[in-house]
Parts: C-alpha cells; sequence; structure tokens
DNA sequence: ATCCATTGGTGGTATGACCACTTGACCTCT
DNA sequence: AGAGGTCAAGTGGTCATACCACCAATGGAT
C-alpha cells in the first residue's frame, strides 16, 4: 500500500470534528445549548483559544449560532448548512449512508449533462485539447481508481467550460465529496469509467459546438453507473 | 422603514471579511503567499488570536492553505471554494455581478423543476397544506418583497419534499445568497411571484403525485423571469 | 559536491486577565 | 398587580504574552 502522508491533526481541528459529529448525529439537538466554551475547555482539556476557533468555524459551517452574553445554540443543519457538509454525511463513520449516496447520484445525473450542454455553447473547440488528453489519460491507465481521477479531470475540464460559477463551486463540493469514497466505489464505477468511446463522443460534441449533442452523450455516459448504484441502494435500504 | 437590528461586527469577523475581499478581487493572487499572523495583527491592529481565527474560517472555505512552518498561502477559490462563497461572489461591493447572476439562475432553471418532480414522487399529498398555506399568503400580502418571502418558502417546502438532502443543501446555499438581494430584485421578480395560478397548479401537481405535471409547471413559472432575467444581464454585459 | 546541523521565521497552543453583552432575579415605585 | 429599574452571574469577545512544533534556507563540515 502506498504510503501516506501522517495525519496531523491541530487540536482546533479535532475539536472541530467532534462537534460537528454530535450536531450532525443528533447528539446536540437543534434548539439546545451547547456547553459554554470555558466548559468545553475543561472537559477537552485544551485551551479556550482552541475551543473558539473551532466553535467560529462550526458557526460558519452553520450548525450553530453563537450570540454573545448568551449560550451557544444548534441549529438545524439540514436547513442551514451548505455543501461543505456533504462528505460528513455521505461517509458518516466511515460507513456510505445510502440515503445521501442516492441524492448525490440524482444531483450528478441532472447537473453533468447540463453543464456539458453549456461548455458546448461557450467553450467549444477551447477545450477540446485538455477533454482529448483527459480520455486518453483514461484509456491508457488501468487501474480503476486511477481511472475515475482522470474522470474527475476531465469533468474538471467541462466545468470549466460552462462558465458558470454556481456549477463550477457545486462542482467543487461534490468532488470533495466524492473523493474520499472513490477508492470504496472503484468497482462500482468501473463500468462507467471504461466507456472510452462515450467519453470521446461527449468531447467531440463539446468541441463541436452541439449543445444537445453533449447533453445526450453526458446522459449515456451517467446514467448506467447512477442507475446501477440506485438499484443497488434500493435493495440496500430494503434489507436494512 | 422597519426597525433593524444592530449590525454587531466582532473582529476576527472584519478581518475574515477583509481578507476573503482580498482574495476574491485578486489583490492577493493565487500561489502568493499571505503575510505571517503576527504580521497581519500588527497591521490590522488587532490581536493575533484574532486573525487566527479569521485565518481558519478563510481556510475552511477553501481560499488559502496554511500549513504549519511556512507561509500561508493563496488557493485559487475558484476551485476550491464551495457554494458559502456565492453570496460574496454575488453582490461584491454592493453592486450585482451580472455573469454570476446568470449563473444562479441558470442553476435554479435546471434545479427547481427537477426538485419538484422529486417532490411529487416522494412526498405528494404530505406537503400539500404546507404548499397551499404558502400560496395564500402569497396572494393575501401585496408587498413584492414579502412575496418573494413566501415564495422562498413554498420553494422550502418542496424542497423537504423532495427527500434529496443534496439539492436541499444547494438550496440552502442559493438562498443564503438570494436573500441579501431580495429587495434589489423585488422589481424584476415580481412578475413571477405574481403568478398565483402557476404556484397552484405546482402545488396541485405535487399533491397529485404527478411527477412530469410538476416538472413542468415548475418550469413555467420559473422560466419567464429566468429569461427576462437573463435578457436583462446580457443587455448589461454588451453595455459595458 | 554532499550532507547535515543551525537558525530564523511561521503556524500551533496555552494562560490569564479583562471587556461587552444577555439574562433573569429582585427590588421599587406607581 | 404591573411596569420599570438595578444588579449579579454567566456567556462570548478580545487581548498580551510566552512558549512549542515545524519547515526551509543557510552555511559550514565532510
Amino acid at each position: 500500500m502506498a504510503l501516506q502522508p501522517v495525519a496531523r491533526r491541530s487540536v482546533p481541528d479535532e475539536v472541530f470534528d467532534q462537534i460537528i459529529d454530535d450536531v450532525v448525529s443528533g447528539e446536540f439537538a437543534p434548539g439546545e445549548s451547547l456547553p459554554s466554551e470555558r466548559k468545553l475547555a475543561e472537559v477537552l482539556g485544551v485551551s479556550r483559544p482552541a475551543v473558539r476557533e473551532a466553535l467560529q468555524r462550526v458557526a460558519q459551517a452553520g450548525l450553530v449560532e453563537v450570540r454573545q452574553g448568551d449560550a451557544t445554540t444548534v441549529r438545524d443543519f439540514r436547513r442551514h448548512a451548505s455543501l461543505d457538509l456533504l462528505p460528513r454525511l455521505l461517509l458518516p463513520r466511515g460507513e456510505l449512508d445510502p440515503g445521501v449516496a442516492r441524492s448525490v447520484l440524482e444531483a450528478r445525473l441532472l447537473i453533468g449533462p447540463k453543464v456539458a450542454a453549456l461548455a458546448a455553447e461557450r467553450a467549444g473547440a477551447r477545450i477540446g485539447g485538455a477533454l482529448r488528453e483527459s480520455v486518453t489519460a483514461l484509456e491508457v491507465d488501468d487501474d480503476p481508481v486511477a481511472r475515475q481521477r482522470h474522470a474527475l479531470v476531465f469533468w474538471d475540464h467541462i466545468v470549466d467550460g460552462a462558465d458558470s460559477i454556481v456549477f463550477r463551486l457545486m462542482f467543487n463540493s461534490l468532488r470533495a465529496s466524492y473523493e474520499p469514497a472513490l477508492a470504496a466505489l472503484a468497482h462500482m464505477m468501473e463500468a462507467e469509467v471504461g466507456q472510452f468511446e462515450v467519453y470521446r463522443a461527449l468531447a467531440d460534441a463539446i468541441v463541436a459546438g452541439n449543445a444537445e449533442g453533449a447533453r445526450r452523450a453526458a446522459e449515456d455516459l451517467l446514467a448506467p453507473a447512477t442507475n446501477a448504484l440506485l438499484d443497488a441502494i434500493k435493495r440496500l435500504e430494503e434489507m436494512s
């Protein structure tokens, strides 16, 4: 196994994670008050500035509301969190959450084709070189995990071409959620990342400025794995 | 004018905003190094813990990378930021950025109908009461700004019904971007939020579990204002 | 030329003090 | 009783300072 950079987690990072996990798991329920900063610092055995740093970051993520002079209260993260929270929701306790995975797949299948169409309209041949390069890398490499990475780069170029900041930011978040699960999904995504012809067709349609063709090619590319995974998830949910 | 809660900005908040603005505006270019925490504290006339708090939050937003022992460097926010950044991109210096606005509208027009269809499939009559209530509120109130708020609540229920956490989180971010611009958009959105019949048709389709009907009703609802605004933006961009 | 210890600068952490604010209890005047 | 004011306790906000851990460049030893 490849050597990994040692995880060097700072104290505030650690506190941040603990609080987020407690909120997401419902241990701290919405409306409830968090212990005071001093109390938390004492309980966790760290300094108050460390707790503060963590708490402010949790607040920025929308999970708690901190008001001077009053206790910090938990908010409903489903209502106030952003896509930043997705990685934690997708892989709580290291296990893939089926409902969240379904949701990610739905979003991917909706947005992918749209972004491809926009890229065809707005970038066309300008990103042709980058796209072909990615497809070639995809073909040459035969490791499933590496192929997924190449596919991500491929899509990254398309998103660039779409020239739409909202989709770009969405893609960033989805990628951040996807990457930690990448190895776990290698097997299930193998079929998708092996469809070189479809990748090429998509690239060609974009280069040709053919928006509708790009949309359809993207659907052809994404739909099979999406549906297969959705079925798998459904079976998984029925079992439990 | 209605009384507003006084904005009480903390020191770290202030520092946070300044750094974000400098990064987004390109004053701190990607790859560049930020001044050290001590230097920043001195220049800004605040304590180092305050700077740290701000810096860590900026790092969490993906705009900078901080490594112990080395300088903090600026990252390409287009590549690493999440939707959290959208409000700042949409309204830099208080003015609406046309390109970003276009992007938001595109995303809205894509996601709205999909979410409506999902809500029809998954919630159906369960959210009927809430939807009808929102439409009624929309009809009764004749202030354009208030109507936009009612429309947001209406969509909030639909997103709930769609039962898809990714769309939920996306909606949260889009709403957060939209709300500050709400008053500025009141005039342009007046036509949309006045279409009570279409809101009712959408609600009915969802209650009936008619996914395709809901999708179409949502498109009917969103498309006119979207296209009108996109045209306005295009003219704006051509002028400048 | 290579190696490696040193050093200076950077972020990481802790302490303790004090300020600003909110809340609720209590007290007082009407 | 009720309205208003006062006050104390607890919470987050801010600061100054000292020291630890880490990285990178320097420059001498081999």
